[in-house]
DNA sequence: TATGGTCGCCTTACGTTGTAAGGCTGTCTT
DNA sequence: AAGACAGCCTTACAACGTAAGGCGACCATA
């Protein structure tokens, strides 16, 4: 009895592998976020126990591990898909940083995950070198060219973990009305700027219910912000 | 006897405070890492076991929420020991971003933590508004004002978190030479810019054992360089 | 001066986490 | 045929956050 369920259910799931490990805890880290990533639960959303995974990944933080490296081949991917310009050190930049973006916003917890690591993940070398390697063939200095890579590199993870989101800038609403506004009334005597900025983008938002803060322009804004100033930097030198 | 003994310790020590939970926390924190941040070991630190702490704060959360008000709290203390400029805002926003780094700085594990948090900490938000002021009464609008906010934020908490530091990039050194020699020939072949930048920028710096990469310096740089682009903006609109 | 309440801290216990150690069952090699 | 090996499972342990309740010391009131 114990013997054939065991031999039907190995006959029926296809066998364990590394990959299917890693896609698994991609699957649940986008779904629940990275906290509900557990050597058990990935496990389990295998249909297999937990000491199984150890003969594919090292430990939880070898599959940690892992996970950044699918999302950095994502990001090599993305960038793939565009199309390269390759002359335009500005155009292969901004790519890179755009093609990095929307794969963090795919797997929104990337960003503190990749900052927690200790040591720098490889794949994320082969990206730098990337941009190095335009930027310097474009003129800029070895030294222009480090500066740019902490700017962009600090911005491209910076931007996902926003901590500006309207939610909290907003209050809690869903209260009673009274207490809303008079919450609503105390921020704006403690805060006057800061509610005047909401009120004021809000009012201007297309689109107002989908979020007074298009994080995507204000990324494309600091981007240029950015690409701009380097530009001027170099062209001076 | 065990009577006697628990009023010795009663009397030993200071009564338990918010305040001395959350100096032990700090102080663990900065000197072990933010993992090391455990009711049961802050208890320990103390003296007491892990369920009194309960009695002072709500919970593990409430304890990093508090540890976050902590570090907010010396950032403005940071702010005020610095001379106001007042009049430029340039150099109100620059000060304020300084302030901020220096803090963060003394406790890398802060900006991870507060990017952690799921709602903004009210003091975070004393910062913005001081920061907008500035900039609104210098005559920026609420649009520049709001994407500054996004810029300056995501390069203060972005750039503690070194993605690019020099151990890393560097290889494992200590190894056989021979070893070490064959990673680094094999890096140079993989990777020719990186490695000519870390060669060019340790050659030009001053003191090379303290590091290539004075991340003060790149950090100036790169707020210059959006206060810039900013006051760029500013003045063309 | 007794008495009951409250405060501060402790004890015990439960469920969850990562993972070390070892068992069992097929398949493959010699 | 026999032994090695791969793949998965079982059991067990320490450390984690925290719910529930206990116990002594104080303090106010009757």
């Amino acid at each position: 009895m114990t013997t054939s369920e065991s031999t039907d259910a190995r006959a029926t799931r296809p066998p364990l592998s590394r990959e299917r490990v890693l896609a698994s805890a991609l699957a649940l880290a986008d779904a629940e976020g990275i906290a509900a990533v557990t050597m058990r639960r990935v496990a389990g959303e295998l249909g297999v126990e937990a000491m199984s995974l150890y003969h594919h990944v090292r430990g939880k933080d070898a599959l940690l591990d892992g996970l950044i490296d699918v999302v950095v081949a994502e990001v090599h991917r993305e960038v793939e898909a565009r199309g390269l310009p390759d002359d335009d050190w500005h155009a292969v930049v901004r790519e890179r940083c755009l093609a990095a973006r929307v794969v963090m916003l795919r797997h929104p917890w990337a960003p503190g995950l990749l900052a927690s690591r200790t040591s720098i993940p490889s794949g994320v070398l082969g990206l730098y070198e990337e941009v190095l390697g335009a930027m310097v063939r474009a003129g800029c200095s070895y030294r222009l060219a480090h500066r740019a890579m902490h700017a962009l590199g600090s911005m491209v993870l910076g931007f996902t973990q926003e901590l500006f989101s309207p939610a909290d800038a907003g209050g809690s609403l869903g209260d009673a009305d009274a207490d809303a506004a008079a919450a609503l009334a105390a921020m704006a005597r403690a805060l006057p700027y800061t509610t005047a900025m909401v009120g004021s983008e809000m009012h201007d938002a297309a689109d107002p219910t989908l979020g007074w803060c298009d994080s995507q322009t204000e990324f494309e804004f600091t981007l240029d912000l950015l690409l701009d100033g380097l530009e001027r930097v170099r062209a001076s030198a």
